[in-house]
DNA sequence: TCTGGGGTCCTAGGACCC
DNA sequence: TCTGGGGTCCTAGGACCC
């Protein structure tokens, strides 16, 4: 008799074995991709390293620089997402094959939602067909839901499958640390811990009014959902409509000229106009972004009078904005974010 | 370890209006 | 008149994720 099961299928090292797909003499190397490549270059951390890096310390968020002195030996690359984006494309391809419903989350993440007797068997044929067309691998999670399923292919890792329901979630995850559920980090999970919920077990028996005084009503009874292994179960595969967009710099050095920063931020807001022109949305907010050093961030927006893609208009309500920061330290980053205007509201 | 870039969603507070 | 309450919009910041 078969039922609906939620798959998260997650490519494993996607970064690192896209290249070393490209290069095979990788293989087995320390590799670190990130940034411009550059060890030397200040301010530009990981975006993955490879097993063999790992072993030196090295691990993706890692400043580079910190990164050679723990693995000299390792090869550093440049990220290259173009490339990403087309081994990514290619493995959805391989799934969308299958009589299944696939929603992609990111580059090397996809649901899939199928009715079937046998997810094992599924998942099995699904990791085979992906490393037969791609020489990828990946883990496939099965789940009840998108979160159980997601925290399965993690258990899953490297190359496995893991099935996490409501039949052995409270065996696998009662005793867990509460960021081990999938949307609790380390600032929420410190918050609770601060009030005796120290793990799993305890946050799904904790009373939801008080959690929604100390979070939010919103926020703190899905908390409590979380830990109870609860989860959005709706496989979604139309195309993602995007909310926003933004581009962001940090400088090697910092930035203390008023003119130098105006430029750069009439430069990031073009970008911005031409990437909104590309994909065919209007604009109705503008956001600047100014992180000071050493590390202060502080963001001012401004709702535009009209939705708009003029290059011109965007920069300079972005340089209006600008002018609404105190510029009187220096600064390290500079972003233009913006909101897009919705179909149908 | 001196801390990237690109996203999403939620919360709180003030302005404004009735 | 010195003062209520609710609804909505806007802004700034925080937290999380890949």
């Amino acid at each position: 008799m078969s039922r609906e099961w939620i798959l998260h299928v997650d490519l494993d090292q996607f970064i690192a074995a896209v290249e070393i797909l490209r290069n095979p003499e990788l293989r087995g190397k320390p590799v670190v991709v990130g940034g411009s490549g550059d060890p030397a270059q200040p301010r530009t951390v990981a975006a993955t390293a490879t097993y063999e890096a790992r072993e030196h310390g090295v691990h993706s968020g890692m400043p580079l620089r910190t990164a050679l002195r723990r693995c000299p030996e390792a090869v550093f690359l440049p990220s290259d997402p173009p490339a990403y984006e087309a081994a990514s494309e290619r493995v959805m391809a391989v799934l969308r094959e299958f009589p299944v419903r696939v929603e992609v989350w990111g580059w090397d993440e996809a649901f899939v939602g199928a009715a079937t007797d046998d997810p094992e068997a599924l998942a099995a044929e699904l990791q085979q067909a992906v490393r037969a067309r791609t020489e990828l691998s990946c883990s496939v999670g099965i789940g009840d839901n998108k979160h159980q399923a997601k925290l399965a292919s993690a258990f899953a890792k490297p190359a496995g499958i893991y099935r996490l329901t409501g039949d052995n979630w409270a065996e696998v995850m009662n005793d867990r640390p509460t960021d081990a559920l999938w949307g609790i980090g380390a600032r929420i999970s410190k918050r609770l811990a601060a009030l005796g919920l120290h793990t799993v077990a305890q946050l799904a028996a904790a009373d939801p009014a008080d959690l929604a005084g100390h979070f939010g009503p919103t926020n703190g009874p899905w908390y409590r959902y979380l830990a109870l292994g609860k989860g959005e179960a709706e496989v979604v595969t139309t195309p993602w409509v995007a909310r926003g967009h933004s581009r962001e710099t940090t400088f090697p050095h910092d930035l203390t000229d008023r003119a130098e920063i105006t430029r750069h931020v009439t430069e990031l807001a073009e970008r911005v106009a031409r990437d909104a022109v590309a994909e065919g949305r209007q604009v109705i907010r503008v956001s600047v972004k100014v992180r000071f050093a050493p590390f202060l961030t502080r963001t001012r927006q401004s709702k535009l009078p009209a939705p708009t893609t003029d290059a011109g208009a965007l920069s300079a309500a972005a340089v209006s904005v600008l002018g609404r920061f105190d510029l009187d330290r220096p600064v390290r980053l500079l972003g233009v974010a913006v909101d897009y205007t919705m179909p149908d509201t």
